[in-house]
DNA sequence: TGACTCATGTAAGAAGTTACATGATTCT
DNA sequence: AGAATCATGTAACTTCTTACATGAGTCA
C-alpha cells in the first residue's frame, strides 16, 4: 500500500487539502506513483478514520478540507521506510520494445523516434523543475533533489537509448514478421 | 490491458505453455510487466475463448497445454502496438526517495548504499543475460536486444545515481526531521 | 453570464496480489 | 521414498481506472 505512505509522507511536510495533494501527484509524483483524485479522497478518509492523519479545524473556501499528520501517521511512514522496499517497476513502454519486431522496420524506427522525442520533452520539463528549484516548497529537502536527479539521469539514459535504438533499427535488415506459421 | 498483449506477443514468436510463459515473465519481463501465474492462466483461457489464441492439439506430459497464436491475435497485438503508448511508470523505489528525509542521515545513507548494491547486482544479471545472448530463443530478435540494452543503460544510470546520492547525503548536514509541529 | 478552475466525493468494473488447492513427473 | 519442479487452476481481497455527479468561487 504505497499510496497511503505517499500521502502520509507529504503530510509530514505540512498541511494540505486533498486537492493540493492531487496536484502534487500530477506533477512531481506522476513519474513515481501516479494516483487520481478518486483514489486519493477515499484514502485520505480512511487514513483519518484510522487516526494516521487528522483534519485541521479550519475549513477553506468551497468547503476545502485541510489535513495534517498525527504522531502515529509519522511513525507509520518511518516504519514503512525501514521495511524491505518493493523494487518492482511496471513500464508499458519497455514491454512494447520486446514486441517491436511485430511492426515492420519503418514503423519501428518511427516508434523509437517518437520515444526519443517524448523523453527529450520530459527531460526539458524536469530540467525546468530543477531550475525553478521549488515545488510546493518541498524542494528544500535534499531528498526531493535526489528524486529529481534520479529522474534526470534515467531520462537522459532513455533519450540516448532511444536515439541509439532508432539508428540500430534503421540500419538493420530487421526481421520481417508479417508471415509466420499459424 | 497490457498483460494480454504481452502474452499475445510472446505467442507470436512460437508455441508455449502457460507455465513456460510464466517462467519468461519471471525472467526477461519481470522488469517491464510482472505477472503471476494466477493472472496468466485465467487470461490465457479468456484469450482462447475470444479466439485470439488457440490451444494446439498435442498435450504435453502432466496435462500441459500448449498455446499458439491465431491470425486475429496477431492483428490485435499489431493494432495495440500502433496505439498511443501509455508511458506511466510506477516505481516504489523512486517514491521512497521523495520521503527519505524522514529517516535520519545515517539510515538514509545506508538505504542508498543498499540501493546501489541492488542495482549493481541487477546490472550483473542483465550483463550475463546479454552475454548468453539467448532466452527461450527470443534473443534472435533485435527488439529483444533493444529491450535488454534499455535495461542495461537505465540500470547503469541508477547505479551511478545511487552512489552519487549516498555520497551527497553522507557529506550533507541533512535535515533532522524527528520533531516537527504536530 | 458563461467558462474555468477549485474542490470533493461515489460507483462500477478491471487489473493485480495473496492464499488455497491439487496432481504429475523427474531426479536423487 | 521423498523432495523438487512441472503444471494448472480457483477464491478472496486489494488496488487502480473510468465514469458519473455536484457545487463553490473566480475571472473575462
Amino acid at each position: 500500500m504505497s499510496l497511503r505512505h505517499a500521502l502520509l509522507g507529504h503530510l509530514s511536510w505540512g498541511r494540505y487539502s486533498g486537492y493540493a495533494l492531487m496536484k502534487h501527484f500530477q506533477r512531481s509524483l506522476a513519474y513515481a506513483w501516479p494516483a487520481r483524485h478518486s483514489q486519493i479522497y477515499p484514502e485520505l478518509a480512511r487514513l483519518r478514520q484510522e487516526g494516521l492523519i487528522r483534519q485541521t479545524e479550519d475549513e477553506g473556501p468551497r468547503r476545502r478540507k485541510l489535513y495534517a499528520e498525527t504522531e502515529r501517521g509519522r511513525d507509520e511512514v518511518r516504519r514503512w521506510l525501514r521495511e524491505e522496499p518493493n523494487r518492482t517497476v511496471r513500464s508499458e513502454a519497455v514491454l512494447r520494445i520486446f514486441l517491436l519486431w511485430l511492426l515492420d522496420r519503418d514503423e519501428a524506427v518511427e516508434y523509437l523516434q517518437r520515444e526519443a522525442e517524448y523523453y527529450r520533452a520530459l527531460l526539458a520539463e524536469l530540467e525546468e523543475i530543477a531550475d525553478e528549484g521549488d515545488d510546493l516548497g518541498v524542494a528544500k529537502h535534499l531528498s526531493y533533489r535526489l528524486a529529481l536527479e534520479h529522474g534526470l539521469r534515467t531520462t537522459r539514459a532513455r533519450v540516448q537509448w532511444a536515439e541509439w535504438a532508432a539508428d540500430r533499427v534503421a540500419s538493420s535488415r530487421w526481421s520481417a514478421s508479417s508471415g509466420g506459421e499459424r
